[in-house]
DNA sequence: CTGAGTCAGTTTACTTTTGGAACTGATATT
DNA sequence: AATATCAGTTCCAAAAGTAAACTGACTCAG
């Protein structure tokens, strides 16, 4: 299977992955969401090679996750901003870091915290069911294939 | 940067992709909540070369994310199954589903549907906060930096 | 005006990883 | 005795990734 196929798959998870399941695209989308925007910022946080950033960034845009927008002219220059689909990705990164917190943190705890404008706590994310508002783990539910 | 040099690093989104982001891994987590153990069920599923199959299972294996444990003797044989760390991943697959549903479903819709047994309902995750039991989005949170 | 600096890529030359197919070995089945 | 099952392993060509140098449009300091 070429990596490409998986796009074609019904599998919603397939899909996903085939737009942000590499290597590199999780860590550059952390990088947005702490507002690193420009090539160069990019570069330097994350040590990849840039050429294969410029790859990442421009598959990133055509999936429309990220939107490539001039922030300057003359000479023109252009950043690299979330877009609402983007955004919606959030809970996957939420999720990924609090088991990266869970498992693999150090003694003095994990690097960076969260915390909740609306009630102003550190937190972390809690799964939950969108009918009846339980927490969810992989034992509360089943699968049902469609059509 | 080479990609185990990612396990180093202090931010537990890094870490946590350092186990679990690879092209293939995810995939093979998704097989394996479906109930998918064996290695010539895991290729026949994916669509994965042997030897990619043989060198994932063995790094989950690794990680503690995987179990490999006999399930016969005369001739030896393993599965693979999911531990206790291996399902606490559970909704970081939910999270990405529920993402590919959202930005790639046909227009008949997702192609699974998930049950809840606590209600019976079809549903869909929704991340939200550990203190205060509010929906969470991306411009509802805060990173600090800890130590 | 000149030379250095910024930024966002491209190109080149090289190394590593991956895919695919065939092979292995222990045992069971016909 | 020949074929099948299962879980890998081995080999080689092709694909993907890396680092470092190069490009081009511009700005700015002296």
């Amino acid at each position: 299977m070429k990596w490409n196929d998986l796009a074609s798959e019904r599998c919603s998870l397939a899909r996903a992955l085939s737009a942000v399941g590499d290597r590199w695209t999780l860590l550059i989308l952390r990088d947005a969401f702490l507002k690193v925007r420009r090539f160069d910022d990019f570069e330097a946080s994350l040590k990849i090679s840039r050429r294969m950033l410029t790859e990442r960034l421009q598959a990133l845009v055509a999936e429309g996750v990220l939107e490539r927008r001039p922030y300057r002219e003359r000479p023109l220059r252009h950043e690299y901003r979330l877009t609402e689909k983007g955004l919606a990705l959030y809970p996957v990164l939420l999720a990924l870091l609090h088991w990266g917190d869970n498992w693999y943190a150090d003694a003095d705890g994990p690097p960076v915290r969260h915390r909740h404008k609306g009630c102003g706590q550190h937190f972390h994310m809690v799964p939950t069911c969108s009918e009846c508002g339980e927490v969810l783990g992989a034992r509360d539910v089943v699968a049902e294939r469609m059509g």
